[in-house]
DNA sequence: TATTGTTATACTCTATAACTATA
DNA sequence: TATAGTTATAGAGTATAACAATA
């Protein structure tokens, strides 16, 4: 029985309830979606102030592990286009987080470097970060929150 | 021992490997976009043709569920603003699958329903969903695809 | 010939603020 | 006063196509 038969016999006369959500809550798509906004939004309120997103956090700890990485290679890390990257490296870059060096032995590209700002900032956000993933997964289990991460690496492409 | 340190012996020679993921493969919030990212990409293909996305086919679904939900009451369901519902049916109905008619007891707003070719593709699109939504699980056991989406909805606020 | 960064362009998704009509 | 739909506007994020400089 669905929760729209349970309530059958009060239908037709106010019309105001909850909305039946049909097949969407049995699809991963739609589920793993709700989750996305969830965790967003929760990223957002704990990184306040330092006016950073999920991405931009992402673009700032592949820099600090690979110093030196060209704006290339860094879209093809984070899957997106390399046209994708120009902008996104200019707001860090406008904002002193990261820099453009030359690369050593190709004139064509640049190696990414945080600046000491950039390094100080994710120091700042690391924690706050880890703050906000105990936040999120405050209702699983240690033992819960592997199996969540490791369900979803076996989601998508081998 | 994380995988960089396993290769520190052969650094600083050629500089040209898989780029070190720093602590992104431990956070939901990483594993959480890459797996979207995969979902995404399979939804396009599997309804290819269809020209319609994840976001536009929750929509005909919430409708079809909900016939004569008004366009605030939709954006409470999708969990965004009313204001960006406007385009979203505005698409939808430039295509003839959803139509605005008149609230039977409110002036101010529309009665939304699917048309008659709105129902069709959404017929058209339940068993392609359902093949796209097998495929992306194909790793998963039923049972480990049920856990998935229990520990997904635990995610965020209670 | 191929690659790197860039620009121009376009499209989706999202929000806030303010407006009109209606409740 | 409050609500429904709309518009104007803005910003992030994404892509494709083409270009200059360099490999």
């Amino acid at each position: 029985m669905t929760a729209g038969e349970e309530r059958r016999g009060q239908v037709a006369a106010v019309r105001r309830r909850e909305p039946e959500f049909g097949l969407l809550p049995q699809l991963l798509g739609y589920t793993l979606r709700r989750a996305q906004v969830a965790l967003f939004q929760d990223f957002t309120a704990a990184v306040q102030g330092h006016d950073i997103t999920p991405g931009q956090f992402g673009v700032l700890v592949l820099i600090d592990a690979n110093p030196g990485l060209n704006q290339s290679e860094l879209g093809l890390a984070m899957g997106v286009d390399r046209s994708t990257v120009v902008a996104v490296i200019d707001r860090l870059e406008n904002r002193a987080l990261v820099s453009r060096q030359p690369a050593p032995r190709d004139r064509r590209s640049y190696a990414l470097e945080l600046t000491a700002e950039g390094r100080r900032l994710l120091g700042d956000l690391v924690p706050l970060v880890h703050a906000h993933e105990a936040r999120v997964a405050e209702r699983l289990s240690p033992d819960e929150r592997r199996q969540l991460l490791d369900l979803l690496r076996r989601i998508g492409p081998a």
